[in-house]
DNA sequence: CGTACTATTGATAGATATCAACGCTGGTGG
DNA sequence: CCACCAGCGTTGATATCTATCAATAGTACG
């Protein structure tokens, strides 16, 4: 069986056996964090990339005044912190939301992912689609009102967990309170209550016990005008072979 | 003297002299688009990727009534699409703001500038960057007022303008419009109009015709807590030279 | 069984959108 | 050269949404 990190990157393209064996030992030294916890092994090597393999963790920004905004839910295959290895100063926290498993990869394993031809544009893709969720939250929070943000949200996270088999048909768990869902949708906890009632009212969702079920997928989709095209689940620019062994080239020795 | 591109890709390294010759050869071939035009040149293969030269251009996501969000200035030296390069489906508009002189860079160029070791590491950089950018924004939206956010908008473009050299001291061109700005911080443009005239009453700013100046820079960046750090103009992670000899090789063909 | 979150509800205040009107400016055609 | 027009900036009045404050009720957990 697959682990989550094969499993989200062959959304990019099938990898070769060969990488998906050096993905298996990646993630096999994989290490427990409670819930509420920052992502930062004391000892750990600075340098080291992290990967959520179970549980859910979030990206986040602060100001000195205490609010917080979410800008990333880290769920199941997801890395924490990939562009850590070009970039240095960390300018956000990373931060375990339920209990999580965690994998630490040092520099050099992730040398050695990103050398493979593949596998390394698999990265890429993987890089880039969160950039393209940044954009569409963008989106979310500067023109649509708290309803709609938060519908928003939930069919994200369904089509997200959907592609990773962490999905149960519409349902799912979702270990977030209501302030997280507030902190990443930009609404006091008070207005994310209100919100999710009036989405119970009409049908839409039921939520309880860390456990979200929709209802009317189509109309929740509907509603706050989904469109799961920006999650890239279908692969990459697929143009021809040729061009495709060229690309092959880009990140990886001759 | 190095065009803005060159420029603005040595801000992660100093460039070897034959990739910044190779940078003037990509950047030959420039045409010109007037204010307000979507950035999709007829007859253009679509799989070129763009890039500013100057002007003020934007990227954009619309909703079915008719809001957008602009969720990314683009600068000379900015590239508008990079990401069209492995992503396929655009889930977003590139369209000018002022006029603007345009490359149309062919994928096999692209192609080419990645395969260099400090050339492709510099492109990775400014493609994280962007990302860096975007959860800054998402800051912006979700926790700050409408003041705050126009105030901190105008101190990225002063940082990133500076950066490529198109600051005249610590005031700028700025040839977009108040319903511009609302569209990018997610404010009605008649509240960005009130939200002006209180910087501007506070001795923050100076801004008409199309060309801003900031009159308290400290004080501006202060109360919207700018803080440069996540523009990463300071370049990338740079770790001991052996680690640096292996990125090297991490986009490079042997 | 306390204790501490988390969820919920009501009341109120504040921020921002929306609606409407008017002046200004730059461009266009007569 | 001037009248007209369209887009932009500005202002005032009003409507909405959402935050904030405060209190209560669940709920998990030691």
């Amino acid at each position: 069986m697959d682990n989550l990190l094969t499993r989200k990157l062959e959304l990019f393209a099938p990898l070769p056996e060969d990488d998906k064996r050096f993905l298996d030992e990646v993630v096999a030294r994989s290490f427990r964090v409670g819930p509420r916890r920052d992502i930062v092994q004391e000892g750990d090597p600075p340098e080291d990339v992290h990967l959520v393999l179970s549980g859910f963790a979030c990206r986040s920004k602060s100001l000195s005044n205490g609010k917080r905004q979410i800008v990333a839910f880290l769920l199941p295959g997801d890395f924490c912190d990939f562009a850590g290895f070009i970039l240095d100063a960390k300018d956000h926290t990373i931060a375990t939301l339920s209990a999580c498993t965690v994998v630490g990869i040092p520099r050099t394993a992730i040398l050695d992912m990103v050398r493979r031809p593949i596998l390394g544009q698999a990265l890429w893709w993987a890089s880039l689609v969160d950039e393209s969720t940044l954009r569409e939250w963008l989106l979310n929070l500067g023109q649509r009102d708290a309803e709609h943000r938060i519908a928003h949200l939930f069919c994200e996270l369904h089509v997200r967990l959907q592609s990773v088999g962490l999905a149960d048909g519409d349902a799912f768990d979702l270990p977030i309170t209501q302030g997280e869902i507030g902190d990443s949708t930009g609404v006091s906890t008070v207005h994310v209550n209100r919100s999710l009632q009036s989405l119970r009212s009409k049908g839409l969702i039921r939520l309880s016990g860390g456990r979200l079920a929709i209802l009317d997928v189509a109309e929740l989709r509907a509603m706050s005008e989904f469109n799961p095209d920006y999650l890239h689940r279908n692969g990459g620019n697929r143009v021809q072979a040729s061009a495709d062994r060229r690309r092959g080239e880009l990140v990886g020795a001759a």
